[in-house]
DNA sequence: CGCCGGTGAGACAAAGATGTCTCATCTGGG
DNA sequence: CCCAGATGAGACATCTTTGTCTCACCGGCG
């Protein structure tokens, strides 16, 4: 049994490279486990020893996101002062993982069979049950629902990452666009 | 040389091909050409000899929703009447083909380094030249650009046509609850 | 100094997808 | 009736990716 000491060579950061697989992955959905090694500067066997297939690595990347995005509810506080507010924080707190949460949002289009990760829904839920929050205390609509309204924050998500990415938006008008276009919408108020 | 007239055992619908293959890539985007052509409900022999290969099945799929996408915009007349009306048209008429530019939307992520297809660029023109026209005429907000518009337009669209395939959303609800989100927002208006 | 744990490089077979080919079959038209 | 044209079924080689394995290397630790 080891002494929990750093070993010898240079350890691999197992974080750093999730990251850097999300980072690929994002971009390009169909990279191979060789290219997402290189990516994270290890070689295919390392990673190899570290995630035993594709599969797990994908899981692995989905159980960082679900991570990434529970804490995110927890930093914005959902159940604290006006929903819309609420939102704006859950937005705010979401942007550093929205390439990450773009890359999931695609992929699990094609758990067709298979249960997704009983996780999402918590956080389907907790994103929803904010929603309905705003819509009981007369902030928002009630004609549009909760499920759809999460939905699009996950479109709108995704839509804001790859926008970025390409250069489409500037990165740091990345949390007003969505946060703006998904409370207020596209026309002008005539009084706020 | 032939006559033109209809073969003997019973022709390739190539149109019917390409939404058999539409409505299974939506859902399963790394489908082989086999599952394809199962899902069209011909041999994998005859897909092939219609379309040379994988990349020539997409690339037709992309022209056929280049093509409904500029069917959409002409049906809607980007140029008449209020800009909200004619988002509201554009978005109705693009209905039919959400789910194939879903697909497309996903897929040309990975067109990294290829450039993309010039029909996108004339299409994105088009809807962003609608936005700026709202813009112009003080119908929608300044503080949101048409590149942006444009794009969540994409990710809403796509969004939409997941939920509705995932039964997250009632079909019938689909027009209405991308329309009103992007026209209007979550939130609620205190005039009209 | 020598051992041990972790890494990189590369070989290797297995599995899956692709592209091509052949052959039998079927049907409408001459 | 017979043929031309198009399809379906299947065999086949090829390519890519994957998963596993071996071997050499390196650096801290005893």
């Amino acid at each position: 049994m080891s002494h929990l000491g750093y070993p010898c060579v240079m350890p691999v950061d197992r974080d750093h490279v999730l990251r850097s697989a999300a980072a690929l992955l994002t971009r390009k959905s169909t990279a191979t486990m060789d290219e997402v090694a290189r990516a994270a500067g290890i070689s295919r066997a390392t990673l190899h020893r570290h995630f035993a297939g594709r599969d797990a690595l994908v899981r692995a990347l989905e159980s960082l996101g679900i991570a990434e995005c529970e804490a995110a509810l927890d930093a914005a506080r959902p159940d604290e002062g006006p929903a819309a507010d609420a939102v704006r924080r859950l937005i705010l707190a979401v942007e550093p993982s929205a390439a990450l949460l773009a890359f999931l949002y695609t992929e699990n289009q094609l758990f067709e069979g298979e249960q997704q990760h009983a996780g999402w829904t918590r956080i389907d839920d907790r994103i929803a049950t904010l929603f309905r929050r705003g819509q009981a205390s007369g902030e928002f609509r009630i004609d549009l629902t909760p499920a759809w309204l999460t939905e699009a924050l996950y479109g709108l998500l995704a839509s804001g990452a790859w926008a970025v990415l390409e250069g489409r938006v500037a990165p740091k008008d990345f949390t007003f666009m969505i946060t703006e276009l998904l409370l207020g919408g596209a026309l002008r108020r005539t009084n706020q």
